[in-house]
DNA sequence: CGCCATCTTGATTTTCGTCAAGGTTAGTGG
DNA sequence: CCACTAACCTTGACGAAAATCAAGATGGCG
């Protein structure tokens, strides 16, 4: 379990109300401390959310950078895409976690953010999120923490690609959304997948093909119920034992 | 070359002059104009360089956090432990680096710096880091940019790990690695690596055997001379080639 | 000078990718 | 509401790539 949550980095409590803070300002201000009116420069900070629809590109790469999201509702992939046009899906990202950050180096998007459903984000301008993390020294540590988290994350996900077995992916991946959907209050036993297999496959370094199967295996041993893009964990003390090297 | 860039991301001019601000502030001052107050406490912000022994920990997964580090001289690697005992190196990190970043987060270091040759470091107290960000916004930006670097350059490494084959994974690898000593004013032709087989192996998602093959590969094909940790790249431009999927 | 870590190379096995065919689902438009 | 289509998924057979196992060779360091 502390397995997972170090292989992908898991969204806090915190980096959840922060990032929900476009709707609902009360629970960002209670982890920080602020007072009325740091509240209400925060309140302005945050444009109002918009709708992405399935399949819309909230940035491209290239895209000259203004502004980081933060997902309110639905679900986004990231991909990185080489010069010669090879895509990586380099995560998924859910309601409270915030995208973007890796456009701050150049000032242009590094890579595309695009809706795998009807989604909500919040435009967070990094301009002004920078002048009032000078003001507020909670916000500027706690954005600090938000960045360093997603190296965290990173890291977890080249061991992942550098170590692990394509089944040994595969059970890290679903422990890892059944931990994102716990602490969303959602079934951390039953959900559905947003994503392809391909694009499943692009993330943990596997062909569609390799996913599919290993679905399958899983199912016949009894691990868990695959009905399409629908999931239900049976066994996942033995998935976990499938990560650790098989070791007890 | 800008592939080899994107893979890995690459130390800015300003990246540098930052870490070695330490031993040569005034480098620091230029890009962030900086006023004479603003150096001086600058200056205190860096404690004096120490130096760490080939082999050294500088910070083990599960220290305290309480600095950060600039790479003056010398190399390390980073690397994540997983539960069972699997370790995968993060990066090689030279000279004007900055490492530690991942600490932020959760407050406790997560990976392991190992140096790879005696080295000189500087460290920098993270809590006074953060103050002086707040007092000088030209620090702050830098700041960001240099942890969205670090972002740029994991995504870069887990579309290495994620799409390309071996003999491309050593080609990005030497690509970079030539890169970084050039903009370091050393030869990007010829250079020595400071790692075994088995942490090239490791970073790149291979086994130690299978570097070795390939740098034997490369040798026969023509492509770089290999003599144990000295490499002499004589066919740069078909290097690149291999990592562009072979098309021209 | 000798030892231990590191590296190279070969033979074999395993894993996963590739190619191919067919099935299922969701979404569209009549 | 249903038929149709395109995207998505599954499964099998085969092949390629890299891991594993094994045996020496080399070189740096005490």
């Amino acid at each position: 379990m502390s397995q997972v949550a170090q292989l992908f980095g898991e969204v806090s409590a915190q980096q959840l109300r922060a990032a929900c803070s476009g709707c609902n300002l009360k629970e960002l201000c209670l982890p920080l401390g602020l007072g009325d009116a740091e509240m209400e420069q925060l309140e302005r900070l945050i444009h109002k959310g918009h709708a992405a629809k399935k399949g819309d590109a909230l940035y491209r790469a290239g895209a000259t950078f203004t502004a980081l999201y933060a997902v309110k509702a639905g679900c986004f992939k990231t991909c990185v895409i080489s010069e010669d046009g090879r895509e990586q899906v380099t995560g998924f990202h859910m309601s409270g976690e915030i995208i973007g950050m890796d456009a701050i180096s150049t000032e242009r998007h590094t890579c595309n953010a695009i809706a795998l459903e009807d989604s909500e984000i919040c435009e967070i301008p990094f301009a002004r999120l920078e002048d009032l993390c000078r003001k507020i020294p909670a916000l500027q540590r706690h954005f600090y923490k938000v960045m360093s988290r997603e190296i965290v994350r990173d890291h977890g996900v080249m061991l992942l690609l550098g170590n692990m077995k394509a089944e040994e992916r595969l059970a890290a991946f679903l422990l890892n959304l059944s931990q994102r959907f716990q602490s969303r209050g959602y079934s951390p036993r039953e959900f559905n997948l947003r994503m392809t297999r391909e694009e499943i496959g692009s993330f943990l370094g596997l062909k569609l093909e390799t996913v599919s199967r290993i679905f399958s295996k899983f199912q016949e041993e009894g691990m868990v119920k695959v009905n399409n893009r629908q999931i239900e964990l049976i066994d996942t003390p033995r998935l976990k034992h499938l990560l650790n090297g098989c070791q007890p």
